[in-house]
DNA sequence: ATTCTGTATACTGTATACAATATGGAGTCG
DNA sequence: CGACTCCATATTGTATACAGTATACAGAAT
């Protein structure tokens, strides 16, 4: 007997809200109004709100009583925590993955040489690298884990992209993803750890100085 | 001017539900029947569903869709995977922690004294417990860490007060929270964030036999 | 007796309605 | 010209209504 999951709306609507913020459609600090973008989605206010208040719990969203939600600001203060527990975190889903094989190597290649081709572009970059880090835990048996670090670098996402928007600069860690898999295959994980938690660290490193000058 | 800041029913909610998950009112897989519960709430439905909907992501309930909320059950894979988290998180926050002043270290103090004398009590002893680690982190001023570890923490204090409930045991770490200020005191802050590792650790040594045994 | 099937009921997921507060603008006074 | 008050409107927070699915039970068939 096959089991067949109906899904609420508030899943695909959180889907559809968070891509919107990502893609800086609702900008940091943009407020939203629920009824509109009810409307706009083709639901009722309440999956919509559900989903909103989902998507405060994970950090995209700030609200305030009687005044709705408001896309979370971008700080240095924030980046500044946020990328040192998405290492941390990602470095200890990393540790509990088994080293990948043929095929999930192939895969990772391939995903770094996509973002190599696409580095021009912004989004695609952004889409590619994702995927790559996405890729490197795929066999990761750990749930939460995984549930947490794919918030962590949907946001730390939306702060790349608004440098990259604003920059005009596109950083991309082709290389460091390389390393990254090299160490893997050695079976040195602890090395592997390491350099995923550079990788994070050179993308914030780019953004402080752009989040406290460009944006005081 | 002053503001007075109006507070959503859903805070308040999450509130009396949390208590009742905590203290095991609803047990591990134990399902919840939203009319019931917001009519003995004293709300509608609308707020209670919220406010099950963030607990849900903050991992203390389940759902399936049709068939609504569940409280989360606890097994030994989940604990294995939790407590490393939280120990992590808190040692992060820790790392980044003032070390406490004469006011902060005998108020530790002195909740660690009100640990030792309700030893005996599961409830109270989880209290001070929580209390102590909560105050420990009182002048971390990262944000995310500290809602991040204090939702961990209520998760931990769910296996706990289970295990106490079920074997009658306490375990108490009056002696590792000396331990823990002593080094602090000598700004031996690496250290410090190695014994509270140990201190959750101990725990975890605790409940894995006992979830993997009585709850097969 | 047991399993299956049909039906009534309960409950969830979503939409809509309602009440209260926040927002914005016209008019007034300084 | 600017600040303030008052009012109309928009929008949120909460309650209720509704539709469809899951659950439970009674009766039939084996």
């Amino acid at each position: 007997m096959i089991t067949i999951a109906r899904a609420p709306l508030r899943r695909e609507v959180r889907r559809v809200v968070l891509d919107r913020i990502l893609r800086g459609e609702i900008p940091p600090g943009g407020g939203i109004n629920e009824s509109e973008l009810a409307t706009d989605i083709g639901v009722s206010r309440t999956p919509l709100r559900e989903a909103l208040l989902g998507l405060e719990r994970e950090g995209f969203l700030r609200s305030e009583t009687g005044r709705g939600f408001f896309a979370a600001a971008l700080t240095a203060e924030d980046a500044e925590e946020l990328y040192p527990i998405l290492w941390t975190l990602e470095g200890l889903a990393l540790a509990s993955t088994p080293s990948p094989n043929a095929a999930r190597k192939a895969e990772l290649e391939r995903i770094n040489a996509d973002l190599a081709r696409y580095e021009r572009i912004p989004e695609r970059a952004l889409d590619f690298d994702r995927l790559w880090h996405d890729t490197l835990l795929a066999a990761c048996p750990k749930r939460r884990l995984l549930t947490m670090t794919e918030v962590l670098k949907d946001q730390a996402r939306r702060y790349e992209r608004a440098y990259m928007a604003d920059s005009g600069r596109v950083f991309v860690s082709t290389r460091q993803h390389e390393e990254i898999l090299e160490a893997l295959e050695k079976d040195e994980r602890e090395k592997a750890v390491r350099l995923l938690e550079t990788n994070w660290r050179v993308s914030l490193d780019f953004l402080l100085p752009w989040l406290r000058k460009a944006r005081p």
